[in-house]
DNA sequence: TTGATTTCATTAGGCCCCGAACGATATCAT
DNA sequence: ATGATATCGTTCGGGGCCTAATGAAATCAA
């Protein structure tokens, strides 16, 4: 039906969505894409909830934080939060639970006393080293319909509708 | 830098886990891909609350329900909790929302004693026909940096990946 | 130095989100 | 017909998620 060798045909949802926004005058090309994009995040997560993190108590945020915190190393508690891209409101929260499952530790600023660092355990540390290839290889399946070049290309697009949200 | 005039440079953060995975044997590409999708999620989602939905005591995926219910019509409580990609218990607590906002009915079923059918008010549909223009606005938008041709590529990339999951 | 302002993390309140357990209804077997 | 089974929606318990309000600590002003 088409010319690749992979499926990537229209959805039953997206056809009644065209039928029904058909005289709106709508861009269907932006809407199919936004649409997309969140069928792919949502089932993606899922997935990755379902098969690798819930049995380790684990949410996908919190798997998240703990892989900042292994990425990059010790951290402010606001530096976390807005690089795991959630409130800071919601990390007092994720770090309770890393802390409860004794994934993650809280220290005092050494001069600053209003500020936390946060670092992860040996055992976070463990943890991340044993969950990341896992969590890779699900990223290999879940991209293995694409080829290496259009992996390339998904990325580069992804890219540029996240820097146009921020600039 | 590169052949394309938008901008889709790499960011500050995937370099920090490219260095960190290095050694791991990891397929870099796979990993970007997995985590472009969730960012470009997370920033449009948040963007289209803010700017569009809050104001009408919306969430994103009371939007999202109600949105189905307009392009479907009158939905039974499972077809509508399968076609918006929550859990039934979820639907419950949004159905609850939605309903207090006079946004959407429920009905018993006809013949089936169990069952409920959940159907648009008019102030519903109204308000669909108010905010699903200016969400494609959003959509154009934060798609603004790319040409058709491109969309359509992220588009038919998107469902390879949705038919691998699916599969 | 001490009062005002700023900048931290946390708490409070409200909704989203799930799986498991639950009650009600329908269906199937006998 | 009636007991067992299956299938509905809801409730319950526990987190995630946000903004606004709070309280503690640092800094600035005079």
């Amino acid at each position: 039906m088409t010319d690749s060798h992979h499926d990537s045909s229209i959805t039953r949802a997206e056809k009644a969505a065209h039928r029904r926004v058909r005289a709106l005058g709508v861009d269907l090309g932006a809407m199919d894409a936004v649409a997309n994009i969140f069928r792919a995040a949502n089932s993606i997560r899922n997935k990755a909830e379902r098969d690798l993190l819930t049995r380790h108590g684990l949410s996908f945020t919190g798997f998240t934080v703990l892989w900042v915190l292994w990425v990059w190393g010790p951290r402010e508690s606001h530096q976390l939060a807005e690089e795991s891209a959630v409130s800071k409101s919601t990390l007092t929260g994720i770090i309770k639970t890393l802390h409860s499952l004794k994934l993650v530790e809280r220290e005092n600023h050494p001069t600053d006393g209003r500020r936390l660092v946060i670092k992860p355990t040996q055992k976070g540390v463990r943890l991340m080293e044993e969950l990341f290839p896992k969590f890779n290889t699900l990223e290999k399946e879940v991209t293995s319909g694409l080829t290496k070049k259009e992996k390339s290309a998904l990325i580069k697009k992804l890219r540029t509708v996240l820097h146009t949200l921020e600039g």
